[in-house]
DNA sequence: TTCGGCAGTCGAAGCGCTTCGACGGCGGGA
DNA sequence: TCCCGCCGTCGAAGCGCTTCGACTGCCGAA
């Protein structure tokens, strides 16, 4: 292995020199300068990585923890890793990875050893236990999602509440009068706050700007089929739907053409959903933008490595893309 | 931070004998064992890691390095990387990610710093760049597929031979007396060795043994419909076929049923292919056992860490779960 | 009784890098 | 002309851990 004094020797300075050189924090004249650079590519010089994080207590590496539960939909995730890892590149930086599984213990082990510098949680959940861990842990982290208290946290995700407003709004350009907004499962309403919540108020808000009629109803996967019949009896004007229940999009697509009705032709659909599946189903959507995401979440996170003040939260503006679900009504 | 002479001054010892109590490399008494791990837990004390890694020249990490051409399945690739962090983990190691397109540098750069032990690289290709400087990295390796020349490298797959020789049995054993293979793009089969020509093999075996008439055919995923008429026409007395191209496969059913066959009513079907794509479409099938190739390949690599020989090629049986597309024939 | 050997512990020497303080030389202001 | 201060470089002191050799008792074999 060749280590920084034989490329010092090698350039005729000392190993000093040769670690201001690598690092830039003194001034080295161009002719040192140059020497040095020529030595390190000649030598194939590597700087050691764990000697140089304990010289300079800074490992150059991030912690990114993956979520597992199967509600959540793979390569949205997987997109989002990847981004970070692209991104944190370009910061040289390196990503760990850690799996949901390991939890508080995980997070405490990876920065008490400063294995990390910094970490990334994904799929955080409101009452997430690993908050607190987060907030006393002493190294910089950014959320993806929001808790229900994210104070002394920093938090990124998609702009729900522009996300339901702009489906409000694209369906009133579109000369609806009445619409409605299929949510998340009951139970994810009932505990409050989060993303559900936020898309329904701006869905109803925007509805009321543009004075069309709005009507939100919660929605489990398996009741997809009665969620869209009761629906469409006690709204028979109903000509404009938005669908955020990724696993219920399919079933009720299916339980509105049982009912009698054609799609797009009696009524029009929007899904905010991952990007393939609306793909697939050739539904006018609103995705996840899954690189945003995990590329800014390390942006933030570089950023408060160095010492910035950053934004507690990031909330990235909704992308609609019109499909063949949602034709200007005649 | 609390360190190690910490620890040592608080159990009343040398810092040498809280290492060797931690790493069990010497024998200790019972009794200063004790005395120090109290220590160890009443004080908090975590090793600093890349003090570690610099005087043990060891990191415990490995790097992964995860493909990202558009060809792969994302599901299959994320479980794979879940497995092998899962099973790191219970070995004392953490999983480094890489993308594809770092390349060569990539693995020079995470080998040359000793950021990793090893390395497992998904996805490789036959005559893959990465292979010559794996084999001079001076670093344990596994890959995750075979190339067309693996002296010197250690891999693991699926069993494709053994899968397409299950096809048949399976078929046979329902009493079919014409089956039909239809299997990669030509191209794939042009470039010689690999996992289709092995898939063909077992295939062909395993019905020659049956006395079972066997057909092969490749298939641009494109030419799906031309593909199963064809196919059909040169063999009316067909009731079995195997699908091993993914994203043909949907398409190769609706082919089938436009040309006038029910499934599974006039025609079996089995897929070579992920489970999720397969259980959709209700179909038998042998999916990628992607739990066990990530969880093995880390198996084989902390066995290479250990110094101990491994196994130059590991081919992991393949599952064949019946699914309503193969029903016994009448 | 003597002594070899082993179990248990310690001290010290690094591992390869960063960083702080210091120093020589040189240019410019007084 | 003198001195101040800055630029460029060096030496040395760690960063926190592992590991090697050495040392001390103590037991059992001779």
């Amino acid at each position: 292995m060749v280590k920084i004094s034989d490329v010092a020797r090698h350039a005729g300075v000392s190993p000093s020199t040769v670690s201001y050189v690598l690092s830039g924090k003194r001034s080295i004249s161009e002719q040192t300068r140059r020497r040095v650079l020529d030595s390190v590519r000649t030598l194939g010089y590597r700087p050691h990585a764990g000697a140089r994080a304990l010289a300079s207590s800074r490992s150059n590496v991030i912690a990114l923890v993956v979520p597992l539960r199967s509600g959540i939909h793979v390569p949205v995730v997987m997109q989002m890793a990847i981004a970070a890892v692209t991104t944190a590149r370009t910061h040289d930086h390196d990503v760990l990875l850690l799996t949901q599984d390991e939890g508080v213990d995980g997070l405490e082990r990876v920065a008490g050893t400063a294995l990390v510098d910094a970490i990334i949680v994904m799929d955080v959940e409101l009452h997430d236990v690993r908050l607190p861990v987060l907030r006393s842990l002493g190294r910089p982290s950014v959320l993806i999602g929001f808790p229900a208290d994210a104070t002394g946290l920093t938090c990124i995700d998609l702009d729900f509440e522009a996300a339901g407003a702009a489906c409000a709004e694209h369906l009133a350009d579109l000369g609806h009068r009445e619409i409605a907004l299929v949510g998340a499962p009951p139970a994810v309403y009932e505990r409050g706050t989060g993303f559900a919540e936020r898309t329904k108020t701006g869905f109803q808000r925007a509805a009321a700007e543009r004075g069309v009629r709005a009507v939100v109803r919660p929605c489990d996967p398996q009741d997809a089929r009665s969620t869209a019949t009761g629906l469409l009896r006690d709204h028979p004007d109903l000509t404009g739907v938005v669908v955020h229940n990724e696993p219920a999009t399919e079933p009720l697509l299916t339980a509105f053409r049982a009912a009698g009705r054609r799609i797009p032709d009696d009524l029009s659909v929007i899904a905010i959903a991952p990007d393939d599946l609306a793909e697939r189903l050739g539904l006018t959507s609103i995705a996840i933008p899954a690189d945003e995401v995990g590329a800014q979440a390390v942006t933030l996170l570089m950023a408060k490595l160095d010492g910035q003040e950053v934004p507690a939260s990031t909330l990235l503006p909704p992308r609609l893309v019109v499909r063949s679900s949602t034709p200007p009504l005649p």
